[in-house]
DNA sequence: AAATTGACGGGTG
DNA sequence: CCACCCGCCAATT
């Protein structure tokens, strides 16, 4: 697994539960500041197992991204179930829940 | 090896 | 607020 593709990896495992990070911030953590469809990629290929909160990700306006409407709705459940508001269409508050990594 | 595929994001109008 | 464009680059075909 490439080092970018790792880093990744640990930044995801590292959202609290109850919290969310976009796909840019993440990229940009992991040191590609335009890289949010490189950790969409990479999410693609490791939502199988791997066991990571893949569901506290969403895009920089606070929503849900996927599209597929089976996946979308557990991704709302699982956040619903952690304490993250999430409306009908899929908004979460930003303001109140995405996490900011000290360093 | 080359083209395609994305659950994106920021800028512009 | 919305629609559109284009840069980004790992993984897959």
């Amino acid at each position: 697994m490439k080092p970018y593709t790792m880093r990744v990896v640990e930044i995801i495992k590292a959202i609290p539960e109850g919290h969310v990070m976009t796909y840019g911030q993440i990229a940009e953590m992991a040191g590609s500041r335009r890289g949010a469809r490189q950790v969409v990629r990479i999410l693609h290929s490791l939502s199988a197992a791997h066991g990571l909160p893949w569901h506290r990700v969403i895009n920089s306006k606070g929503e849900v991204a996927i599209r597929d409407d089976e996946a979308r709705y557990m991704q709302i459940l699982y956040l619903q179930n952690e304490g993250v508001a999430v409306d009908d269409q899929g908004m979460v508050d930003l303001e109140q829940n995405q996490f900011f990594p000290s360093i």
